[in-house]
DNA sequence: ATTCGTGGGAGAAAGA
DNA sequence: GTCTTTCTCCCACGAA
């Protein structure tokens, strides 16, 4: 593969990011990034073959998917070998039960509040909810006119009985201090995602890494280090993802 | 007075 | 059936 091919790849790996991202926005069917999206499903095995892929997208049901499919794909990353993962999982396990789990299965992992939280910040149409004060840093900012709007939509989300409240909701993220995921700043209606919960949400962390591991490695250069990887391909990531998504 | 933040504690729901 | 995790819900209280 040429480097130019190479490059094509990495970027119709961010494409197909961008087009899951739009699905959970609900304008799947409406991007013009769709080619790119199926450019990208032509170019990898893992998921092509399967059109279940395209049929979950457009739907209600499956708006959380995208960040099942990040999550899947994360838990694959962290549980070691990853591309040996990749490599022996057929393409049902991948995109089936992992990536695209049955309706009412078991595979389906609970949307977790710090998810949903992600993607309302990557939202624009939640901008007057929530917002970025640095996102960098992970800091983020509840606005106090629309929190309660926001709440509400998280309860509607999970499905509860009674109508979810900013204040429950922060309870939720006063849990998180205990385990570090999130933790408040001692500023108005403001909290900050930790280092290891923005890497698992950001998706170059997920997909990207195994691209980057094998499109940027010289011959007699051995595995980047985490480290090395993540500064190099989050500052990659975020060039594309500020040009492409101004307002999040 | 109102809004926001905190923590205790009981319990629900789902997964292991 | 039991245990654990992750909230959910309610409450009381204090700070800004």
């Amino acid at each position: 593969m040429t480097c130019v091919e190479q490059d094509r790849l990495g970027q119709a790996f961010e494409d197909a990011f961008e087009i899951l991202r739009q699905h959970s926005l609900g304008d799947f069917q409406s991007s013009p990034d769709y080619k790119n999206y199926l450019a990208f499903i032509n170019h990898y095995p893992y998921v092509r073959g399967n059109s279940n892929c395209c049929e979950v997208v457009p739907t209600e049901e499956s708006v959380h998917s995208w960040r099942t499919i990040k999550n899947s794909v994360s838990d694959l990353y962290l549980e070691g070998n990853v591309h040996q993962s990749l490599q022996n999982a057929t393409e049902n396990q991948l995109v089936q039960p992992a990536i695209f789990p049955q309706k009412g299965g078991k595979g389906r992992k609970k949307l977790r509040l710090f998810e949903y939280l992600y993607d309302s910040l990557c939202n624009p149409e939640m901008a007057s909810c929530i917002q970025w004060v640095d996102k960098n840093k992970g800091i983020f900012q509840f606005v106090s006119k629309n929190k309660e709007k926001l709440a509400e939509l998280w309860g509607k989300r999970k499905g509860n009985r009674k109508t979810m409240t900013y204040q429950k909701m922060a309870r939720a993220l006063r849990n998180y201090g205990r385990t570090g995921e999130i933790t408040k700043i001692r500023r108005k209606l403001t909290y900050q995602f930790s280092e290891a919960i923005l890497q698992r949400l950001s998706p170059s962390y997920i997909l990207g890494k195994e691209i980057f591991y094998s499109q940027y490695l010289q011959p007699d250069q051995e595995y980047l280090s985490l480290n090395a990887w993540n500064a190099n391909h989050n500052y990659t990531y975020a060039s594309y993802y500020e040009l492409s998504h101004p307002d999040c």
